[in-house]
DNA sequence: CAAAATCGTAAGATTTAACTTACCGTAAGT
DNA sequence: ACTTACGGTAAGTTAAATCTTACGATTTTG
């Protein structure tokens, strides 16, 4: 499933703000580096997890790759969190009830 | 901020498991616990940082604590991740165009 | 065509998260 | 009262994620 990756992806700092920065304007690696105190390497590594996760997309501009916002992880991780919106709340006080009868 | 510790909690997949069960029926550590692999303990933890998050809230029943959902920290994703639905989409082909003319 | 720029990957070290066992406090049953 | 049930916390261990340095591949520049 692909909410799993997003909501383990986005769980990282570092790449919840690189996330934020692709999100507001698409850039290359090197460029997103300096705004961090790790390595380039390390940019790269969480791109591409962040990229596993459908949450950003790349695209070649000669040397460089230009990552952008990939909407399908967050759709996915929107699509999860829905399913806890409607039901599910009429069930508590039934359960207290419950637990309180039967030994 | 909270959608931080909830983008946290719910990375992990035995908490994720906890809150979905806790979310479809409220329900006690002891009785949760029987439905992992993991130690009564590891549930308690993975139940606290849940609860941190502001995804479940506990009600105290006798020496029992009965766990259920709290909307809250699903607000707070909701709302964090709202802000990457509208904008930031035509900044894409203008970065494009941007990195090819500038050298 | 040599030099520089960009970026991904590998291997190994380090830091962080998760888990276990042991223990203590509180409430309920006998 | 004594015993049992329930669950939170602490300390230490194990497992996993993150980071760094080193390297190689590809593309552009002079």
């Amino acid at each position: 499933m692909t909410y799993e990756k997003a909501l383990t992806a986005l769980a990282d700092p570092t790449r919840r703000a690189l996330f934020e920065m692709v999100a507001a304007k698409p850039n290359n690696v090197a460029n997103l580096a300096t705004q961090f105190t790790v390595s380039r390497p390390a940019i790269s590594q969480h791109l591409k997890i962040l990229q596993d996760a459908h949450l950003v997309k790349a695209q070649a501009v000669g040397t460089r790759r230009i990552y952008q916002i990939d909407r399908e992880g967050l759709d996915a991780i929107r699509e999860y969190l829905n399913q806890f919106w409607d039901d599910a709340l009429g069930a508590f006080a039934a359960e207290i009830h419950r637990q309180n009868k039967d030994h």
